[in-house]
DNA sequence: TGCATTATCCAAAGCCCTTTGAGCGGGTGT
DNA sequence: ACACCCGCTCAAAGGGCTTTGGATAATGCA
């Protein structure tokens, strides 16, 4: 059975009444509503979803706009959090719709995306410093949510962000409790805000213990392998080099504990690592998997979080206009009290060993 | 501007006339083919795309099932396939549609993609070695590709594939050329087609070199981090354990990685490996990265064709119905001529040490 | 019994586009 | 001069749904 008018026809009710049947509207008897829904279940009917959003004027449709990076890379975190989102969108009836697109199209886009009306309302992911993505949806009149925020007007929209300060603070704090003052940072890149904000933890918690803030122990860069690898080398060709690092994300820690083993440095005890751990479901870092020490927050519970209160919005529903979580610190074994430094190896400068 | 009437007052032209004039029909001279382009741009005029699809009936949207599994998890190697057909659908068009459902309702979803107009086609992912998808959406009537192929009936449908029995047969020759009989194969599951074929390829160099399959050198799990590590470490506390192992993605090459070097056994001197690299965008394995020997197909390609392939289809344009891609052999730094066997290590039962 | 509700259901308008079938003026061929 | 075709444009008919504004029958109340 293909339309409204064919089921209408069959069952010898307008098609009002059987619309108004289907979508629970209190105008029908109880005894015809059953029936249109036994009727249609039979007839695998199902209304068209073209015509209905052209009626409603509303797509059911939420928007990811995911710009590829000079890397040809979408972020691997993205998985996770469109798993979470995805699970609310399916539960709630909404649809996905992704838009996979050069960064410099970006803005365009959202423009389209509102133009055309494919969508109700956008996630906006990873947002820089300041960023133009908030006040131009705003101005398009898209319904939106960050994940994460901008660093300038964060009062001005609807977010959910973790408290990345905090929680860079705090692991810092923690090495310093173990008495490390060679603490270094691989962190994703600086513009942006949540990068900025760990940045800030970090720092804070080295002035307030009086250690000075020391920019060659920092690196910030894309949060993958090689980049975390290559981060590390270089901390360990210093003369100094750390005896403790905070780390991004499990991607970038894989590639710390690479370098670090090649000068043999196993975590906990030749190096005291702390990963923030956005419970990425294909790589266990934490304490039950590779044994990390950690500051977690799954960032699956971000997209959950994110596809709830955008649907709140676009459906005029109240909602919370900003979700703040906490990452707990959850201590491995790949953090141990500061020992003095032992005589190191040479840093290689040879291309990287497998291993 | 919001719709196609206040436009043809505007101009003082019909409907019809602006329409094929955006369309590119030839029926409208190129003089108002370019006033209405340019007034379109100015009043910042786009077609509705709902009442666009209702009107030809085509939804340009292609649709991806992803199904969550037991462990709340989205494949990993999903971003980068993801990547390389949203680009081209980009390109051409298109949208994608994401719906992340759980396994048991996978079937549900496509009839009601089907039924409701959502989609003009499906992409398949990861096959199973008899699946029943291919058979049902033949029968819905939905033009799918599938990414991979079934054991039983690949001809009857499209598809792209990696020739993965090859590429592992390869593989494991190129080990057994090192001088190692006792290769490991840490698989992905074999349900999967993709990973029955990689048996096969490696089972069947085994054989042909005179070496007995054993099940006892054999895993199938998750293709994921943790799963790699419990393989290895099973294989490590055999009573004579593998020289090689081949490994069916980066991401357990990690966990194999890990566990190998639990027992002071580094790649390409304590042991060998091989590992069949995706490309995945986040995580460089192969000899300019982590250095490993690699069976090499980006994934992000298989994305690309699939999503080209469809299109065409779609379209009703002429389309190869199967593409094979092959997978390169590419030696890193972790495949070393097979040594006797060292005196070796006890394997530690205690729980995973992080590094 | 008579009037006002209330409970059900319906016809038709509207959402915005594409596409069919036609019309109309001007140029061509003969 | 006639018929014919071509190039350009248009009115109108869908496409399948939701929703407005009634209409009709059944019920409540006096």
């Amino acid at each position: 059975m293909a339309n409204l008018k064919q089921l209408s026809e069959k069952l010898g009710l307008s098609q009002t009444t059987i619309s108004r049947a289907l979508n629970g509207y209190p105008e029908v008897s109880e005894a015809t509503r059953r029936r249109v829904i036994e009727a249609a279940r039979e007839h695998d009917y199902e209304p068209n979803s073209s015509a209905r959003r052209l009626a409603t004027g509303k797509s059911r449709t939420i928007g990811h706009v995911v710009p590829i990076s000079h890397h040809d890379m979408i972020n691997p975190h993205f998985t996770d959090f469109i798993a979470g989102a995805g699970a609310v969108y399916n539960r709630r009836g909404y649809d996905m719709l992704i838009s996979v697109v050069d960064s410099a199209q970006e803005a365009a886009t959202y423009r389209a995306l509102k133009r055309n009306g494919r969508v109700d309302g956008i996630i906006v992911h990873a947002p820089i410093v300041r960023d133009p993505r908030p006040a131009m949806l705003r101005k398009l009149g898209l319904p939106f949510v960050v994940h994460g925020r901008t660093l300038d007007d964060e009062a001005s929209y609807a977010w959910v962000d973790v408290n990345n300060c905090r929680a860079f603070r705090e692991a810092t704090q923690h090495l310093i409790g173990l008495g490390h003052r060679r603490i270094a940072l691989v962190n994703g890149l600086e513009h942006m805000a949540f990068a900025q904000r760990r940045r800030e933890g970090y720092e804070s918690a080295l002035r307030e213990a009086g250690i000075a803030v020391d920019g060659t122990l920092m690196s910030s860069d894309e949060m993958i392998e090689p980049a975390g690898y290559e981060a590390m080398r270089r901390f360990l060709a210093l003369a100094e080099p750390p005896t403790a690092v905070l780390c991004a994300s499990a991607l970038s820690a894989l590639g710390v504990m690479g370098a670090a083993r090649e000068d043999n440095l196993l975590p906990g005890t030749g190096i005291s690592i702390i990963c923030y751990d956005d419970c990425l479901s294909f790589l266990d870092i934490g304490p039950d998997g590779m044994g990390l020490t950690v500051m977690r927050s799954a960032i699956r519970e971000a997209g959950e979080h994110c596809a709830s209160m955008l649907i709140d919005r676009i459906e005029g529903r109240q909602t919370a206009g900003r979700i703040l979580l906490e990452a707990k610190l959850i201590e491995g074994r790949s953090t141990a009290r500061c020992r003095p430094a032992p005589g190191r190896r040479a840093a290689h400068k040879a291309p990287a060993t497998p291993g």
